[in-house]
DNA sequence: GCCTGATAGTTAGACGCTGAATTACTTTCG
DNA sequence: CGAAAGTAATTCAGCGTCTAACTATCAGGC
């Protein structure tokens, strides 16, 4: 069975037949996982469009980055940057947002007093739950085709390029 | 072996020890491939950093997605800013430069004159191909580190996850 | 043959992100 | 100790993208 990234990578390698530098599979992979993540991505959007109060995707984007750092639940605007991929600059004005909703709250950090310590106040928490689990839904909905099996073989493949990108 | 995502996951699962609807093996794939395609995105737009020209990675993919278009490479605005995964408004603004560029030409459809038809020209293809071999070379480089019947392993998972989203 | 509704592309204004400069604080080392 | 370099967060100007009109064109029904 084919998908629609066959035929755009067979085209592909037709037009480039003498050229040996080209990896079909190479570029099929990455265009298959661009879709699927973008799959993903108009989900999540979807989901967030219709709700009734102001709270958008971006907002929980980044309370859940907040959420996910161990424990304790606290980080500083550099690292939320870092794990949200974008600058601390973009980082700024998102706390700005959630902080004046009321959902998480800035500290100086008394060891280092140019730090600043982000934590999600228990309305952040709420509001991270709330949505939370329908997140997990669309994700697993996303790759429900694969079983628990297919799954680790997948982990296993992709751990394997991470390792070597030396992260 | 352990990556970066295997502890993430892990603090993850432990946090919802209880909570049978949360499935770490999805979390864990979907978040390596964000991982992936941040590095390539990264190492595209460091390798479009320090070139001399006027010609950005946002120019480069807006061309690219023209290039690989079914032959004849031509295609409507619409069906480009759908292939990059933005809005026509701003797939307009892309093409203007482009055009005043001279890479690509707009030409009104004779059949249906609401359309417009976007084709690279010499110039166009040219610069194409100045900076598409080395991106193939990203590209191979982010996923070194699986051999040819593993690639194979990935993208046929990967493909029976696109089949069932129904793209 | 017109009116209605749909479709393609563009335009206008608002918003978020980036990169560079700024402020405040900490660390290093002569 | 005190100057210089380094680091964290923020502010600001410039710019790209988005949403929402708007214009032009096509297709269908009476």
């Amino acid at each position: 069975m084919e998908d629609g990234v066959d035929q755009h990578v067979s085209r592909w390698s037709a037009f480039w037949k003498d050229e040996p530098a080209f990896a079909p599979e190479v570029e099929g992979a990455l265009v298959r996982m661009k879709h699927i993540l973008r799959w993903i991505e108009r989900s999540d959007a979807l989901a967030f469009a219709r709700n009734d109060e102001d709270f958008t995707l971006q907002d929980f984007k980044t309370l859940h980055v907040l959420m996910i750092q161990p424990w304790p639940t606290e980080a500083t605007p550099a690292q939320l940057a870092e794990a949200a991929n974008v600058t601390r600059a973009a980082m700024t004005s998102r706390l700005d947002r959630l902080e004046s909703a009321g959902l998480v709250t800035r500290t100086i950090d008394a060891a280092d007093r140019r730090r600043v310590l982000i934590r999600p106040t228990p309305e952040g928490r709420q509001m991270w739950n709330k949505y939370i689990f329908a997140g997990i839904a669309r994700d697993q909905a996303a790759l429900k085709a694969l079983s628990v099996e297919e799954l680790g073989q997948l982990n296993g493949l992709l751990r394997k390029v991470l390792l070597s990108l030396g992260e």
